[in-house]
DNA sequence: TTATCCATGTAAGAAGTTACATGATTGA
DNA sequence: TCAATCATGTAACTTCTTACATGGATAA
């Protein structure tokens, strides 16, 4: 699965320019997958040579041209056998989650703060997926804003539950650069040729 | 952050191999970041080059050498000053929301059997990751492997208990090659130049 | 005897991001 | 006046994956 096949998919769910595309990707599908530009018009463009979608041309007034693409029958085909193959597993790439891991090597103050920032955009995702849900379109559409809105809400609840743990063990952590320990272990080590 | 600055953060917990941090990032790690050899071993090329880690190459009976790196004072600096940046946003590519979006497309068969992988994976990494934290070892550690548990049992509770909308409303969805709401639309388009 | 573990590395290529280039309109 | 929206596209670059190359030891 790469944007060309997500080119795909949006596309069959109704005609739209490379622009529209991208706003649509913004939206709930913002939550789990991404695509700039500079990927989705190289791929809209490869997709017409390939006669997977059309390209019809409309001028506009006072504004760029707009090249508004729609799903062939081969496009649609080839999305529907894409659908028939088995989901690669998800990949999630997560910082925050590496910050933790090293959360006693953190300035303190810097770990709350981080972990403030983290929880105000798991505030901010959800209620952006609970006012988008509230006009509900396709199952699938409702069942993935949902799907957001449920780990989310867990992740946020674990936490806040449970970031006293790591802030208490910051705390009794000396400060990373005065910490012995930290900078004698590799005092014992030279590299060597 | 990149594997570069995982291989900085890897080796603060001690010193390593390739071989070894590579199979420390598929421990707790994996559940949040991923890294080939070939991503891992330039990396650690670089890192050496530059003066942040320190490799000793030990002679093996019966074995490869083997190549140990050890973070030198520079290297911990940068890595430091890494933590004291805030994180980038969370990333999630997840073609199983993908299909789950276009759910009515999927054949019925086809559908419950993602369904199914995906709750057997679920449960597979939530096992790996109990087993895992019987071993308490940092607060930092637990806390990450406890939000993973979090996150994926809430994963999963919401699908076990939502997938029947979707499955119905794939049932009621006529057959995508033989729908004519899904063929006739791009009969209107045509290709211009 | 077959697969897996250990152990390092390179090269080619995929995939995507960022920055740039262009430019009018609209709202604050 | 300044930012944002609409609108398309290219080029350089980064980052990482996949496949290849090598090869002994060990366990099933």
């Amino acid at each position: 699965m790469n944007v060309r096949t997500l080119c795909l998919g949006i596309l069959s769910l109704g005609e739209a320019s490379g622009y529209e595309i991208k706003k649509k990707i913004e939206g709930p599908f913002n939550h789990f997958y991404e695509a700039s530009f500079g990927s989705i018009y190289p791929a809209l463009t490869r997709l017409t040579e390939e006669g997977m979608v059309s390209c019809t041309k409309h001028a506009q007034a006072n504004r760029p041209h707009k090249k508004v693409y729609g799903l062939t029958t081969p496009g649609r085909l080839a999305f529907l056998d894409e659908l028939t193959s088995m989901p690669r597993p998800d990949r999630v790439r997560s910082e925050f989650l590496v910050f933790m891991t090293f959360a006693e090597l953190l300035p303190t103050r810097h770990l709350s703060r981080v972990l403030d920032e983290q929880v105000g955009y798991w505030r901010a995702h959800i209620a952006e997926l609970e006012a988008g849900t509230e006009k509900p379109t396709a199952a699938g559409h409702e069942f993935v804003c949902g799907f957001g809105v449920a780990v989310y809400r867990a992740a946020l609840a674990y936490t806040e539950e449970n970031r006293y743990r790591v802030e208490a063990a910051n705390l009794m952590a000396e400060p990373a650069a005065a910490s012995p320990a930290l900078t004698t272990r590799n005092a014992q080590i030279q590299p060597v040729d």
